[in-house]
DNA sequence: GCAATTTACGCAAGCGCTTGCGAAAACTCA
DNA sequence: TGAGTTTTCGCAAGCGCTTGCGTAAATTGC
């Protein structure tokens, strides 16, 4: 049986509300029972059931992170940053993947509901904002989106601007004299992968070029698929000179794909990837990425939540972070 | 405000009790009483607090997964799994991250004792058992180790033969030609590194050769390291013919060094890194490795902490798994 | 149609903690 | 020294749920 704050108060000689005080360094008790009751705590080792301490204050200290997928090194980045975070503030992070499954999803978010944390951050993931509407506003449970687009955003959330990201990557292989820019990524309806196909369609136009829809492909995110895409592309009309692949996986699948094809990087393409992770920097030849700012991102979306669970946040926040182009080999021009 | 309990059973005309028992699908309640709760409960998005419900029962179906680190892709793969098997049986987990701080170890413990989780699964780690010793044993808190090897082990574990698996690459290094292995591992007074050691000499003896120490590199466990001791290696009075690195993160660096030193693998140097992550694979030429099976080593744990928990477990378990050994062309010697 | 079961439900205590309020004790200070 | 102030502490209710026990109602069997 664990020792409970009864016991600690029946072996102090005072009443439990004393030693709940004594213990949680409120005013209103004495030197000598303070210190009396210190010991007797620290003696028994004592432990407050947070379960119960929560039921009475309404408060776990726990957080929700809700991941749309849990295979993404970028997640995970994020992940281990929110945990750094929240460590700091005494916060323990409950870990949900929902594997980009509604049903999960909500389940996941009934942890809110249920009081069982003060807050969840919902990472990823492509769930339409009304399907979550209901609680957050009726609820005012608080909860922060990280790189999830939804129609009608009235969530406080923190956003990678993936179109502004690839801009920057068609830029660059513009500069290095690359115009045939295969663009792999998602599926259209999504919001995030539209963004990304604008900020391609802003970039070629801007440069006065225009965009031949043959050099947009859609497909899932994993690995195989972006090997898939390659193998595809290259049945297309048009042979492309360079190549941007928007997410992590298929980044690794369209190497993998290119380099079993027997071709070279950069020489006969050039690569822009996603994701900075051990990979893209070991490989041969070190590969160009976009890297969104995981640690940033996780930062700013705990320091959202944690206000908003302490009702400090005004109105809705939105935060938007630029991916970073880190420029390597893959996407040099040869003779530049 | 959330609704409640006595909500639901105030609307529906009945006792609390009822309705708890409606909802936990406990006999002694008829049907149509049943069905009305039910109903009101779904009308009105009813969640029972479970903070309320852990308190009443002492049970929070919820884990804690302690990792000492959370760099290693496959700890991060093992949590994954776990988290798999977790959701199956609806426990969710808690996510905490050491980093190979014996404090914050300490603190994360006390979730256990804070009554906040029916276990705890520890992955990695060094802390000598000692210290788990006074909460396991004497407050039987359910709790399993992954991969950590203690001085005086009566906990239920569930490890990775690292001696069997090292002398499985040696004898696969062996079998190619080579002689002059040098091991890259950790520090040698800790247990895992030291089994490790012990498979290499192991092996050595076995095949009749003898070992010469100064193959045998301690390092850290990190990137910088696995590069920095290829150098130092270099250095040495006896210049290897193939590595075996036995961290993930050192993998990397040391492929690193090797190539950067303008060295080919494995016509110069043979390699047998650890871990088979997006990065073995996938580079050039792509790596042997030792794989420690991630998913059976987190089936196993959590079902051996689910009987800790359920009280289903008799006596103390260990389970030892063996890495397996992945050859791909990195190990393979040019004329075979 | 009546005793004996069985079923359906309510009562109330309890899980371990917090907190507002009131009372007793210990201080002020003239 | 005594009225007023402050400090220290206990009482008890409450957080939302579960559960053992008791009883009234419905059901059974003969």
């Amino acid at each position: 049986m664990q020792i409970t704050l009864k016991d600690i108060a029946r072996m102090a000689g005072v009443a439990e509300s004393t030693v709940s005080r004594a213990l949680n360094d409120k005013p209103g008790v004495g030197q000598e029972t303070k210190a009396k009751i210190l010991k007797l705590a620290q003696k028994y080792n004592y432990r407050p059931n947070q379960l119960a301490r929560g039921l009475a204050v309404n408060k776990t200290n726990m957080i929700a992170v809700i991941l749309a997928e849990m295979d993404s090194p970028g997640n995970i980045e994020i992940v281990k940053n929110i945990e750094k975070a929240a460590e700091e503030v005494d916060y323990q992070i409950i870990l949900c993947n929902t594997n980009n499954d509604l049903k999960k999803e909500k389940s996941y978010l009934s942890l809110l509901e249920a009081n069982q944390v003060d807050g969840a951050i919902f990472i990823g993931g492509k769930l339409v904002s009304s399907q979550l509407l209901r609680l957050s506003f009726e609820e005012k449970n608080p909860m922060v989106l990280v790189n999830r687009l939804a129609e009608e955003n009235f969530f406080t959330s923190v956003l990678t601007n993936y179109s502004q990201g690839i801009y920057k990557a068609v830029e660059h292989l513009f500069e290095q004299g690359f115009r045939k820019i295969a663009l792999i990524c998602g599926d259209k309806d999504n919001l995030t992968e539209s963004e990304k196909i604008n900020g391609y369609y802003q970039a070629y136009t801007e440069a006065g070029f225009s965009v031949n829809e043959d050099l947009i492909f859609s497909t899932g995110a994993d690995r195989t698929s972006g090997y898939n895409a390659f193998l595809e592309i290259m049945n297309r009309d048009i042979i492309p000179d360079a190549f941007i692949s928007t997410r992590e996986l298929t980044t690794i699948g369209l190497v993998e794909a290119i380099k079993f094809g027997g071709y070279f990087i950069p020489d006969d393409f050039a690569v822009v990837g996603y994701g900075d992770n051990i990979l893209t920097s070991v490989i041969d030849p070190p590969l160009t990425v976009l890297n969104e700012p995981a640690a940033e991102l996780a930062k700013l979306s705990f320091d959202f939540l944690l206000k908003l669970i302490k009702d400090k946040l005004e109105g809705q926040q939105i935060k938007v972070l630029t991916p970073e182009l880190i420029v390597r080999e893959s996407s040099i021009a040869k003779y530049n």
